[in-house]
DNA sequence: CAGTATCCCAAGCGATACTG
DNA sequence: CAGTATCGCTTGGGATACTG
C-alpha cells in the first residue's frame, strides 16, 4: 500500500497544521515560550496589528493551545494575560526544530540572536531522533509506515 | 536583557517560518518525504489546484529546499520531477515534532493513518531533547539566552 | 491598558482554459 | 503529462476608531 492512497487530511502533520497553518500562530507562540504574555506587549513586539492579534490569540483560546488568565493586581483595574496550555507547551519540540533550521540554513551574517542552553549545565539543546527501542536513529532510518485503521481515500476517478 | 528587547525578525524562527509559511508548502514536504515526486500525483494526493501547486513548487526550489529533476524515460518525452535538497531534508525533526504533536493532540477515533518506524529495529521514532554535554534535557531547563550580535530593536517610541 | 468593531485592501487560492 | 495564463473570489491582514 503507498502513502499516496492515505487521505493526506487525515495525517497528523496535517492536522497540526490547522492549528499552527497562518503567519502569526507560530510567532506568538514562541513569545509566549520567552515570557511575554501581556497583550500590549506582544503587540509590541511581534509587529502585528491589534486586530489580527485580538483574532489570532481568540483562536488559539479556541483550539486549547492558549489559555487567558485574567488578574488583578493591587488597586488597579483588572487584566488578563495569555499562557500556554499544556498542549500548547507540547508545541516546544516544534518550535525548536524551526529554531534549529533557522540557525543552519537562514542565519544571517549576525547569527541567531539568541541559543538554547540547558539550565545549570549550560550546554547547548538540540533535538535527537531515538527509537522505542533505546537506539540512536539516522535520519534514512525513518520509515512511515501504514497502520492499521487508516483511512483510505476515496479515489474519484477511475 | 530582555527576549522583547530583541528584533523579532531576526529570531531564526521566524526566519525558518518565511520558508514554511504558507498553507501547503509543509505538505508538499511531507509528500516528497513519503516518496511522492511527480507534479500530478502530489496534485491528485494534496488536493491542491494546479495552478498553486505550480507557483508553491517554483518558490520552493527558488527558496532552495526543493529541486527539479527532469530525466527522460525510454522513448517517452522527457519529463521532471521533484526532490528535497539536502536543506529540504534537514526539515525532517520539523515534520516529525508536527507529527507528534498531530498524534497527541489532533487524532482522530481511528488513530492516525500511519506510525513512524526505525527501520530494521521497528522501534517508533521520537525526538528526544539533549545537550552539548550529553544530558537528556527535560522541556523546563531549556532557557532562551541572548548571545552577542544579537540585533537590538530600535525603539520607535520612548 | 486591553481589547472589539468597522472598513478597506492585497495576497492567496481555486476553476478553468490553454500550450508544448 | 506537466505545466502556464487568466480571472474572480474569499480571506486574512492592516489602519483606525471606539469602549470599558
Amino acid at each position: 500500500m503507498r502513502w499516496q492512497d492515505y487521505e493526506s487530511d487525515s495525517c497528523s502533520i496535517a492536522r497540526a497544521l490547522a492549528s499552527l497553518g497562518d503567519r502569526w500562530t507560530v510567532l506568538i507562540l514562541r513569545d509566549l515560550f520567552n515570557g511575554v504574555h501581556r497583550f500590549d506587549e506582544l503587540l509590541d513586539h511581534l509587529g502585528v496589528s491589534r486586530d489580527v492579534l485580538s483574532r489570532r490569540l481568540a483562536a488559539m483560546v479556541e483550539d486549547g493551545i492558549v489559555e487567558r488568565r485574567p488578574y488583578r493586581e493591587d488597586g488597579s483595574r483588572p487584566r488578563s494575560d495569555y499562557h500556554l496550555t499544556p498542549a500548547g507547551r507540547e508545541l516546544q519540540p516544534v518550535l525548536i526544530a524551526l529554531l534549529h533550521w533557522g540557525d543552519r540554513h537562514r542565519a544571517t551574517e549576525d547569527g541567531p540572536p539568541t541559543r538554547l542552553e540547558h539550565v545549570g549545565c549550560g550546554g547547548e539543546v538540540g533535538l535527537r531522533l531515538t527509537c522505542s527501542e533505546g537506539h540512536d536513529v539516522a535520519r534514512r532510518e525513518v520509515a512511515n509506515r501504514p497502520q492499521a485503521g487508516a483511512r483510505l481515500r476515496t479515489r474519484v476517478s477511475a
